[in-house]
DNA sequence: ATAGGGCCTCCCATCATTGGAAGGTCAAGG
DNA sequence: CCTTGACCTTCCAATGATGGGAGGCCCTAT
C-alpha cells in the first residue's frame, strides 16, 4: 500500500491550494497525479515535497516558467550551480527593477502629498498635477522615470 | 467647427494608445466619444486633457477604479482636498505594502545567493532551500568530504 | 438510506494591456 | 476613376496566478 494522500491533504501539507494543484497539473508544471478508480487524484510524499518546493519558489516571486526550470534543475543530477544562479539572478534583477518602479511611484506620490492640505477645501495639488503636470505650483524638483518634473 | 481629432491623434497627444482609449470607453471610464458619419471617434482638446490625466494617474500606479474616482473628484466642484487624499492615501499604503513584499523577496534571495558558488558544481543552497527551508540554511563551516567548503 | 463533505470537471472573473483578423473609410496620386 | 496605404471599426483572444461557483460523483457516518 502506497502512502498516498488526497488532493486536499496534499494542499494543506504543501500550502498550495487544491485549485492550484489541479492548475499546475493542467499547465504541466507537475506531472499528472495517479488516480483512484473513481478518479480522485493521489499524492505521494515526494509529490508533496515538490509542491512545497513550488510554493516556496512562488513565495520568492518566481514565475511558473522559472519554477519549471528550477524543478528541472532540482531533479537533474548534471546541473551546475551556475545554472541555478542564472535563473535566480534574472529574477533578482526583475525584482529590483520592480522595486525601483514602485519606489519612484511612492516618491512622486509623497511629493504630491506635501502640498495637499487634507481639509475641506477643493484645492488639491494632486488633482492639479494629474490634470497638468507642467503647471508650476511648487518648484520642488523630482527626477522621475515617468517624466514628471513638477510634482505638487 | 469643433476642433476635433481622430483617435490616433488623441492617442499620440495623450500618450494613451488608441486600443486603450477604446477600452476605457467600453468600461465607461470615459464617456463615449462623438462619431463622424462614418463611425470614426472624435476627440476634443478637453477629451485629450482627460486622457492625459488618466495616463498620469496610471503612471503613478492608480487602478482604473481609483482613476474613475479621481476623475469624478476632478470634475466635481464640491470636492474636498480630503476626498482626494483618501484615494491617494489608500494607494500609497498599497504601494508601500507591495514595496515591502518585494524587498522581503529580494532579501531572502540575496541571502541564498551568499552561499552560492556560481560554478560547475551541482551543490546549490538555493535549490536546497526551496526543497526544504527547515534545513540549516548556509552550512558554510561544515566540512566537505572532498575537503571543499560546501558552499552553494 | 440519507446527509455531509470532499472530490471531480468545466466555465468564468480578475487586472491592464496587447495582439490579430476581417472589414470599412479616407486622402492622395496615377 | 481606381488603386494604394494609412487609418478606422468591431470582435475575439491571450497574458499570469488565482479564486469562485455550478452541477455531479464518491465515500463515510449516522
Amino acid at each position: 500500500m502506497k502512502h498516498t494522500n488526497t488532493i486536499g491533504e496534499a494542499a494543506s501539507a504543501s500550502g498550495v491550494s487544491a485549485k492550484m494543484i489541479r492548475h499546475y497539473e493542467k499547465i504541466e508544471l507537475i506531472e499528472a497525479a495517479e488516480r483512484t478508480n473513481s478518479g480522485y487524484r493521489l499524492y505521494t510524499p515526494a509529490d508533496i515535497h515538490t509542491l512545497r518546493f513550488i510554493r516556496r519558489a512562488r513565495n520568492l516571486g518566481f514565475s511558473v516558467d522559472d519554477i519549471s526550470e528550477l524543478l528541472d534543475l532540482w531533479k537533474n543530477d548534471t546541473r551546475t550551480s551556475k545554472d541555478v544562479r542564472r535563473v535566480a539572478d534574472g529574477h533578482l534583477v526583475a525584482l529590483r527593477a520592480k522595486a525601483a518602479e514602485i519606489h519612484s511611484m511612492i516618491d512622486a506620490l509623497e511629493q504630491l502629498f506635501d502640498g495637499c492640505t487634507n481639509d475641506e477645501r477643493p484645492d488639491c495639488p494632486i488633482l492639479d498635477d494629474l490634470a497638468d503636470a507642467a503647471k508650476p505650483a511648487r518648484p520642488k524638483q523630482v527626477g522621475h522615470k515617468f517624466g514628471f518634473e513638477r510634482v505638487c
